[in-house]
DNA sequence: TTGGAAAGTCAACAAGGCTGTCCTATCAAG
DNA sequence: CTTGATAGGACAGCCTTGTTGACTTTCCAA
């Protein structure tokens, strides 16, 4: 079991980052960095009488309004039951709108409201800052290697998904504003 | 709100890669690879009929052993109750032992027993297998950046907690074994 | 016209957070 | 030796968010 291996002048390569200790690092690192992650929002929720599973509803209906509930589902995991659940408590806040499907009326479209999207910048500006903060301090090259080592320990359709949802500019249904938009945003 | 900058030639170094897009990317690279990382051992636990919460006390007494209550509860950031739930199943199921502690008597320091350590052997290394396959993937400097920009989204104190761990060999009560320990594990 | 997909609802359950309260054992200081 | 503080444990009860299973309504498409 667990077979170690002294390695006296190294291979080709250095692998000492594939070492178990090096690993359980990583392992340690992502459970104490996810910590923090979910930290700055929590508060706000908290406030509100909201939890994280309506933080990531916001998110993903602000990044691509107009995705059905199917559409959602998907991108976040869970079974319908669940989902609908916090749907609705949105809904009924009047942070999400519901509007039926244009192409096929059994599909539900998801919208944000105006106060569903005050409170979805909200939300995401504090997630944003920490994220900010990050990446300044690492700097651009880590930044990289940063998704990469993420990209690469999401499962295959995952990361499909994932590098699929913003990746080309991708027009959906609306024909999508072009332009490559360099935008940057700072504040403090 | 939201005061966006369109950038003409770039300040002095690139900083495109503070755009809130690209922060938006980082944060849902997050979310979906916690998922990942997680994923694995979650269906080992399943059918043991324990949970994330298991998993977690069990690697940090693996990490530690003889650490007390206390210390764990620092670590894991929850409360006593919630602690003792999970721990009282893993000492009642014989994976934790759980000793009077030497110098303080109200203490107790806790201990994987034989099947406890076997159980977190399974659990560690399914996690490591995607870790090492992200890892290799991503290479030497790529995980190098991962791991900086992680640890710069730790709170300071969770950040310097987890850089004591184990940076320095540092010895806490065992005189703890020297020698630089090169080691390598791989299988497949 | 009919089968099946999309959505929603109800009920029930479990994990794992939380608070609050109370108790015991033990240490350390006066 | 007493007394206050600390470590740990236990019980009750609450909440969020995940799960299954069963059932209905709506509506598209063949």
């Amino acid at each position: 079991m667990q077979q170690k291996v002294r390695v006296p002048g190294m291979i080709g390569e250095d692998l000492l980052f594939l070492t178990d200790d090096q690993l359980r690092r990583g392992i340690e690192a992502m459970f104490f960095a996810y910590r923090a992650f979910t930290a700055d929002p929590d508060l706000i929720l908290a406030e509100l009488d909201y939890g994280r599973a309506h933080h990531r509803a916001l998110h993903f209906i602000n990044r691509d309004p107009g995705l059905t509930v199917t559409s959602l589902l998907a991108v976040l995991g869970v079974t319908k039951q669940s989902l609908n659940r916090v749907l609705r408590t949105l809904i009924e806040d009047g942070l999400v709108e519901s509007r039926i499907g244009r192409r096929d009326r059994r599909e539900r479209q998801l919208y944000l409201t105006e106060e569903g999207t005050r409170l979805e910048r909200r939300l995401s500006e504090a997630q944003r800052a920490r994220m900010r903060a990050a990446y300044r301090n690492a700097g651009p090259q880590a930044v990289a290697g940063f998704r990469q080592v993420l990209e690469a320990m999401m499962d295959p359709e995952t990361r499909a998904q994932y590098q699929a949802m913003t990746d080309p500019p991708e027009d959906r249904k609306e024909p999508a504003n072009e332009q490559p938009r360099y935008t940057y945003s700072d504040r403090r």
